[in-house]
RNA sequence: GCGGGUGUAGCUCAGUGGUAGAGCAUCUCCUUGCCAAGGAGAAUGUCGCGCGUUCGAAUCGCGUCACCCGCUCCA
């Protein structure tokens, strides 16, 4: 590992230390040696998580006027993971390879033809060994040590650090065996044996009803999202908006990851934050508005405008959902991946990820991606119910369009569909089909989707608060000094409230008056154990950015104009000032909220 | 899933076959007039779990679980 690695693992490991220590994240089930891929938040990570929760739900819903809530339970009819296409991709038996665990599917083997070649094992200068039978197959015309030049890089990848050097591996006890035609046991790229067929799912399978059969199967879902796109048509007729409007939803998924991993970003129980923003398709734009908006550098994205289509919607989402990071002090470390044609699904039209950096790499906060009428439409199909709007400005200007302008439309949708980089291009008597509707002023919405995990977004918030500082005391003694510079809106604790000394009375009593009076309206933590200072590093290990210290001054001993005031200290930078009591509310209110 | 590593007090770690330790943290009392102060005392672990070897296991062997690292996976 390199020095870097090295340290980012020791950094890695100091915030979980931390995240244990002072009660933010605890590892499930611990009294019973743990549970993989899971993680339970204690009292402050609660309020960080809460805190966060609040903020985006504001941001996404509250604080606008085109977007409605939901909460959808986790459990739903698994016809509905049939649609979405979960199921099929992940139900499939899958055959790993033994030299590489690649996996394919088992019913997709090519067939080889070869000589299969054994190996009793491997081992390395390093001492590094492997200590079990290889098997892997030579390709009719493969040169014998071409062949055992590419073993030895597959077993080095394989194996990682630890084997050293592919060309000094040494292959052990070469026998050759069988030659076969035909055979479907080796992987198709790699030659390695296939191990048996096995089922890879990533839904956690579970049994609604008592009875447990195979007809009482359904999963824990996956996402969120797809509870939204089976809602759309109930949300859509109870509360009276129009298209572009957006629904969103909270909460938790379930992934049976093959590796978790990075402590609680890649886990099998996690929380999501997933917004499905319904638009029009951009050929409704185009007969209400003449034209669809085209984006272009420094456009303004700051009031979306009736003659937006995906695009603009799309890039919209990006820089609303970059202001909310910057609001909750995520602003400076983000970075942008915009997916390219090769890499986006074949339902997507764009796919923007905002990464955030870690210690363990550059890592996914939130993608967001343009999916067309993809969920809905395959909705509509599976359930046989319409998913389609009706639009009555949509019917107006169509009905004002003559047939020619109409057949143009028809015609540019056709040449778009034989372009398409990915999936089937769109029959023409469909795309005709789909535009009579439309001319009618029927659609199914297209939609936009920004999908945030909130677990990452708080480990993205712990991670990147974290501030060392190494102070020498007065006698010389070194020590390292913890601070979390979390954004005052994400603290879990917004400020400590301490008598300056404890063993006054009337300083305790006037200390627990201000932490009455604030402690209605956030979290406060009151402490009048050990010195003040002391006091202050502890908020400061946990992200408190205020402090307010109670003294003589506030009892009035240094005169009146000192009368119910207190300082108040600020953990960056340390600095202190002086306020009234009377004033302590509104101040802290202000920046905290 | 494969390979490597780790697992001892809340945290960081020492302890390699013979009565479980240190520092920090925690709690109590005293002291303390603004940035991890000092004193006195207290509590805390069947050494991840199970099985085995041994007169005797934190220590040796096997298994298992969890975490970390490297592969792989991540619709």
């Amino acid at each position: 590992m390199s020095t870097d690695a090295k340290n980012n693992t020791a950094l890695m490991e100091k915030i979980v230390s931390l995240c244990k220590r002072r009660g933010f994240i605890f590892q499930s089930s611990e009294i019973y040696g743990g549970c993989g891929g899971v993680w339970d938040y204690g009292p402050l990570g609660a309020e960080l998580k809460r805190n966060l929760r609040t903020a985006w739900w504001n941001a996404m819903t509250r604080d606008r006027e085109d977007v409605l809530g939901l909460d959808a339970s986790i459990l739903m009819n698994p016809a509905i993971w049939k649609a979405s296409g979960h199921v099929e991709t992940f139900a499939d038996l899958m055959r790993e390879c033994s030299l590489t665990n690649k996996r394919v599917r088992a019913d997709h083997v090519d067939p080889q033809d070869g000589v299969i070649m054994n190996y009793t094992g491997a081992e390395a200068a390093t001492g590094w060994k492997l200590d079990r039978v290889i098997s892997v197959l030579m390709k009719k015309g493969e040169h014998i040590e071409s062949f055992r030049k590419r073993v030895r890089l597959l077993i080095a990848s394989n194996a990682g650090e630890a084997a050293g050097k592919p060309e000094e591996i040494v292959l052990l006890g070469e026998a050759k065996a069988d030659a076969v035609e035909g055979s479907i046991d080796y992987h198709p790229e790699t030659g390695g044996a296939l191990g048996p067929a096995r089922p890879f799912n990533l839904m956690l399978k579970t049994y609604l009803g008592p009875t447990a059969t195979e007809d009482d199967v359904t999963y824990l879902r996956p996402e969120t999202a797809q509870a939204i796109f089976a809602q759309f048509k109930n949300v859509f007729d109870a509360s009276r908006v129009k298209v572009p409007f957006g629904i969103c939803q909270i909460g938790k998924a379930f992934r049976n990851e093959v590796t978790p991993k990075n402590f609680t970003f890649r886990s099998r129980e996690f929380e999501q934050m997933e917004l499905e923003f319904f638009i029009k398709p951009d050929e409704a734009i185009e007969i209400i508005s003449g034209e669809v908006a085209a984006w272009s550098e420094g456009a303004d994205l700051s009031e979306p405008q009736a003659n937006w289509g995906w695009d603009l919607w799309h890039r919209y989402w990006v820089d609303q959902r970059t202001k909310f990071y910057e609001g909750i002090g995520l602003g400076g470390v983000l970075e942008y991946y915009w997916q390219t044609p090769e890499d986006l699904a074949h339902y997507a039209r764009a796919c923007v990820d905002i990464l955030c950096h870690f210690p363990f790499g550059t890592e996914e906060l939130e993608g967001i991606a343009a999916r067309g009428s993809f969920d809905l439409t395959a909705h509509q199909n599976a359930s046989g119910k319409s998913q389609e709007v009706f639009d009555e400005e949509l019917k107006v200007a169509a009905a004002k369009l003559s047939d020619e302008q109409k057949e143009a439309m028809i015609q540019k949708r056709l040449a778009a569909e034989q372009s398409k980089v990915k999936g089937a291009p769109m029959a023409e008597a469909d795309v005709r089909a789909w535009f009579e509707r439309l001319f009618k002023g029927n659609y199914v919405p297209h939609v936009i989707e920004p999908s945030a995990g909130l677990d990452r977004m708080a480990l993205a918030i712990i991670a990147n608060a974290y501030e060392e500082t190494e102070k020498t005391d007065e006698k010389g003694k070194k020590e390292v000094i913890t601070v979390l510079k979390l954004h005052p809106r994400v603290a879990p604790i917004k400020v400590g409230v301490f008598p300056l000394l404890k063993n006054k009375p009337e300083l305790v009593a006037k200390a627990r008056e201000v932490y009455a009076l604030l402690k209605r309206h956030m979290n406060v933590f009151y402490d009048e154990t050990a010195s003040i200072g002391r006091r202050y590093a502890r908020q400061d290990e946990v992200g408190t950015p205020f402090g307010i210290t109670i003294d003589f001054d506030t009892l009035g001993e240094k005169g009146p104009e000192l009368l119910d005031t207190v300082t108040l200290r600020h953990r960056d930078g340390g600095e202190q000032e002086r306020v009234k009591i009377s004033d302590l509310l509104g101040k802290l209110l202000a920046e905290v909220s």
